[in-house]
DNA sequence: TCTTGGTCCTTTTTT
DNA sequence: AGGACCAAGA
């Protein structure tokens, strides 16, 4: 726009380094970033957003930025905002790789071979699938479901079709699975449903067959952004150059040393395909640290150095050497959670910093519980993140059960879920003519409810049940869709009693009513959503609320958890893209960290990048610890201290009890620590 | 149909 | 140690 003529810059690139610039500016072709961890690379994506809209004069319209987390992009869209302004963002897609591909269905729903009203299945009602397919046709004792599962995933992510998979199958296992994905595959066709690796694969297969549909979009999108690279499957890499095809609008920003997710199909190698997918590709590496201290990065660039690398890269910063970094050596599993309790503690009092200023990672989310204890032992405030602590309650699967039925009642896995909860005399041998019933005709189980037919294979009684249920649903259902769909979801809630049944199957009064409010959370998250979408002119229906919470992108509880000054506990899978001034990782052992199942299956590779990932989230202070015995199964263990430990540079850490320390020692530690804290607060 | 008690298994990471 | 699942009783 005339700004530029004016000869004043629409943009301000002015903080970023010289690296950081060239990456922003570069427009003539495709370019990989190489950014190294807290070197700036969601700056560089946000600038070039705004560079492109403002310079380029590329309408936001035709940017797309990709992205793996809905945090991530929900971040990414409010940068970008405060740089161009809310109109000059207008239309400008920043989503998921899942978000992405849904809305590609949704637009090509019919070619796509779907009908409206489609559901989302999550890995649960998938797994509940896979379970009965494989009970029915191999009488299996379902010892193998798991095993299936991700191997069905794994050939949806690398685009094997069902029949292809069967063809090429040469062990009776991999053939079990083969015809166990193409039966699962016909199941969620006829659910009228996706699972999650549908959300890729679908619109990659739409746009390799059929040519028209990929112009479209490609005319739509003209200018393509891929945030953390490294993680990108097969799929998604597909996905990614049929989009782009032969133009030059792609700009990836990649860390191969933080890939750490090849154990759900993500593909590193990805970044060196792209220098032979793409000849001109342009590549700028961004080196300069500016989160970390010295000694801190030093660290991890130590640790990551014991791994081959493709494309070499030495992060440095100029922030100062900072403290050495400190290893804890305690007696077990419960003094280890009770050290870092009583140090965050103390440093808060210490350094004068919040506690949200605090992180403590580990491995694996069962380990959250002990130090959850020792934390509020001592009144301190935290928040635990991921997990499936929202969506893996009960009360949320029953309700979102509801939902998925209301705006899909070919889903018959919702519909098993929820048609005797809360109880209404409908038993498994109803449910199972039912079901053979529904079979029969072809029909949803919903559907089946409300035909007429039934009637030699049931009782009177449970036919009358069921068409109730049926019947109850319809009205539901349609003032969902003509009246204010809100009202229609708490008029359902209150239909059901669903209160009451909570009150009746938690344990206390106390659980019931906290459930309760994980409802209402839930049905105020949809009504925010629909809200807002409505503000920005946008049209969000409940099958849009639906999914989206399916997708887990809910805005309102990631917001308001932030503010809070609370000690941040998560796993280091969780913890990438986030930094913190103190941070804690625990465990480090030998078959925690690196994991037994890594060691076995020999991916420490990936396992090292994981440490280096937690690492590199520090910006101050970082603290290993790890206990002598672990209590593991109900039975204290030995343990072995991380090989990862080893690999630190010795000169910068400060290792307590490696030597063994007696018990008495131990005690001493620990009451000076009591002391000192006790000055501590003296002084206050 | 709901409750109870016993047994067995668990713990990697997630859109 | 704790939760999930299943078999047998009220």
């Amino acid at each position: 726009m005339p700004a530029r003529q004016r000869g004043k810059p629409v943009v301000d690139l002015s903080q970023l380094n010289p690296r950081q610039k060239e990456a922003a500016k570069y427009v003539d072709g495709p370019l990989l970033v190489l950014a190294g961890a807290g070197s700036g690379k969601t700056s560089v994506i946000t600038r070039k957003i705004a560079y492109l809209i403002g310079v380029c004069g590329i309408k936001s319209y035709h940017i797309a930025a990709v992205t793996f987390t809905n945090k991530a992009a929900r971040e990414m869209k409010e940068r970008v905002m405060s740089l161009v302004g809310k109109g000059g963002a207008k239309g400008l897609t920043v989503s998921t790789f899942h978000n992405l591909g849904l809305n590609i269905i949704r637009h090509e729903l019919t070619t796509a071979g779907y009908k409206n009203g489609f559901s989302i299945l999550d890995q649960d009602d998938c797994k509940g699938i896979i379970r009965d397919v494989m009970h029915r046709e191999h009488g299996d004792d379902g010892d193998m479901i798991e095993l299936v599962q991700n191997a069905i995933s794994n050939l949806k992510n690398d685009l094997i079709a069902p029949d292809h998979a069967i063809k090429v199958a040469s062990t009776p296992q991999e053939l079990l699975i083969a015809q166990t994905y193409s039966v699962y595959q016909r199941m969620l066709k006829a659910y009228n449903a996706v699972d999650f690796d549908d959300l890729i694969m679908v619109p990659t297969v739409l746009f390799r067959d059929h040519p028209e549909v990929l112009t479209r979009w490609q005319k739509k999108i003209r200018y393509l952004l891929v945030d953390e690279y490294q993680d990108t499957n097969t799929s998604q890499y597909e996905l990614v150059k049929l989009l782009v095809g032969h133009r030059t609008g792609l700009t990836v920003v990649g860390d191969d040393d933080q890939s750490i997710y090849a154990w759900r199909g993500a593909r590193p190698e990805n970044l060196s395909l792209l220098k032979k997918d793409f000849p001109t590709l342009k590549i700028v590496k961004l080196e300069q640290n500016y989160r970390s201290t010295g000694l801190i990065l030093n660290a991890a660039n130590r640790v990551i150095d014991n791994n081959p690398h493709e494309f070499e890269k030495k992060l440095w910063s100029d922030m100062g050497y900072g403290d050495p970094i400190k290893i804890l050596k305690c007696r077990n599993d419960e003094v280890e959670a009770e050290r870092i309790a009583t140090e965050i503690v103390e440093r808060r009092l210490r350094y004068g910093c919040g506690y949200r200023d605090f992180a403590v990672l580990y491995r694996g989310n069962h380990q959250s519980r002990v130090i959850e204890m020792k934390l509020q032992a001592y009144q301190v405030p935290y928040k635990l993140s991921g997990g499936q602590s929202f969506f893996g309650r009960n009360e949320i699967k029953d309700i979102m059960g509801y939902l998925r039925l209301l705006i899909n009642p070919t889903d018959d896995a919702a519909f098993l879920r929820v048609i005797n909860t809360p109880r209404r005399e409908i038993g498994p041998t109803t449910i199972e003519k039912l079901g053979e019933y529904a079979a029969m005709r072809g029909i949803s189980m919903m559907a089946a409810t409300t035909e007429m037919g039934l009637e030699q294979q049931l009782m009177p009684k449970a036919l009358d049940r069921l068409r109730r249920f049926g019947h109850w649903l319809e009205g539901i259902t349609r003032n969902a869709y003509t009246d204010d769909p809100v009202a229609a979801v708490k008029e359902m809630i209150s239909d059901i009693d669903y209160e009451g049944y909570l009150l009746q199957n938690s344990g206390t009064p106390n659980q019931a009513e906290r459930r309760m409010k994980n409802v209402w959370f839930l049905v105020d998250s949809i009504s925010k959503m629909i809200s807002k979408a409505e503000e920005l002119g946008d049209e969000c229906t409940i099958e849009d609320a639906v999914s989206k919470l399916i997708l887990r992108d809910m805005m309102e509880q990631q917001e308001k958890e932030d503010e809070a000054d609370q000690v941040q506990l998560m796993t280091l899978h969780a913890s990438k893209g986030l930094e913190f001034p103190h941070v804690y990782i625990m465990g480090m052992e030998e078959e925690l960290m690196p994991h037994r199942n890594s060691i076995e299956a020999d991916t420490i590779e990936e396992e090292r990048r994981l440490m280096y990932v937690g690492i590199t989230r520090a910006k101050r202070t970082l603290t290993l610890t790890y206990a002598g015995k672990r209590r593991q199964f109900g039975e204290a263990m030995d343990t072995t201290h991380s090989r990862f430990l080893d690999e630190l540079p010795p000169d910068d850490i400060v290792w307590e009890g490696k030597t063994e320390t007696s018990a008495e020692e131990q005690k001493q530690r620990g009451q000076e620590t009591l002391s000192s804290l006790r000055n501590m607060l003296a002084d206050f």
